[in-house]
DNA sequence: TTCTTAGTGGAAAGAAGTGGAATAAAGTGG
DNA sequence: CCACTTTATTCCACTTCTTTCCACTAAGAA
């Protein structure tokens, strides 16, 4: 499971440094190779290969529909798949990195079971715009929160 | 399977440069032989022969019915067999060029078993004219995205 | 302070992409 | 039916970009 935020950098090549925690967790579990993509073109997502194929194998034995049609067409648009080298770095798609705002300081958020990773001013003012709401948190229905 | 988004050209005599990663896996699968067509006349589909010979023996023995004609009569109408060269190449055929507006840049997705050819300006203004929203995701039920 | 691990920049080698010339094929008119 | 013109295809050679790897710097732990 991957949690927090990770602060780091994406260089000028479009190279993402994926923080150390992270890398020691992706390559006990995982191998070197990710799909990345993004649902809204604002933000990119990190899944490890494996995590994917299991996301895909669930959508191919779920019936035809509107949302699933634009799930793949959105996430095949924005996605790849990426190797990570030696040192830990991650080459970001330029159509993501230009879309999403992924230059200089980003932010990597653990998502349980994939990654995010930000441009961390607009995550900011997206969360401010579209805040957590005591609605919301009753709908999860979770005790002890 | 072919997953994600590789940009690439169609050069003016309208030949499509196969992105490396792409035509890797499908020297490496099938043959230099593909069957090019498109179902709507907005986006290009590129099936390795071996695919599309099994959609047809699908149809084949499927009974008689109005969808059936339409689709061959579509699929017929766009498409032809065509070859890659040695650089990676393939000729797109004149009529699609024009109805799909494949010159200059476009998107290569891989759709799993076969590509599409798209113009990205297009594809891009299609995405953000229907957005993927939070309530497409929730209704295809797969935990993880 | 010294050792180790994390992060960064960049040069060199190799691969991918592109244009266009040469060759072959198809089409057209006499 | 032949010769000529035009179009299409193949292939070579150049350029550009990408990837890989090396080496340095910085930060933190012992």
């Amino acid at each position: 499971m991957f949690r927090g935020n990770h602060p780091t950098r994406v260089d000028e090549k479009g190279r993402l440094k994926v923080p150390a925690e992270f890398k020691r967790r992706l390559d006990e579990l995982y191998g070197p190779q990710f799909f990345i993509t993004s649902k809204d073109g604002k933000r990119a997502e990190l899944y490890p290969m494996k995590e994917w194929e299991r996301i895909e194998d669930a959508l191919a034995k779920a019936p035809s529909s509107g949302a699933k049609k634009k799930f793949l067409d959105v996430t095949n648009y924005y996605g790849q798949v990426v190797e990570m080298d030696a040192q830990g770095r991650l080459l970001i798609p330029q159509l993501l990195r230009e879309d999403a705002t992924l230059a200089g300081d980003v932010a990597v958020l653990g998502m349980q079971t994939y990654l995010v990773v930000a441009n961390d001013a607009k995550h900011r003012a997206q969360l401010a715009e579209n805040p957590l709401t005591d609605a919301d948190i009753d709908a999860l229905g979770v005790v002890g929160i």
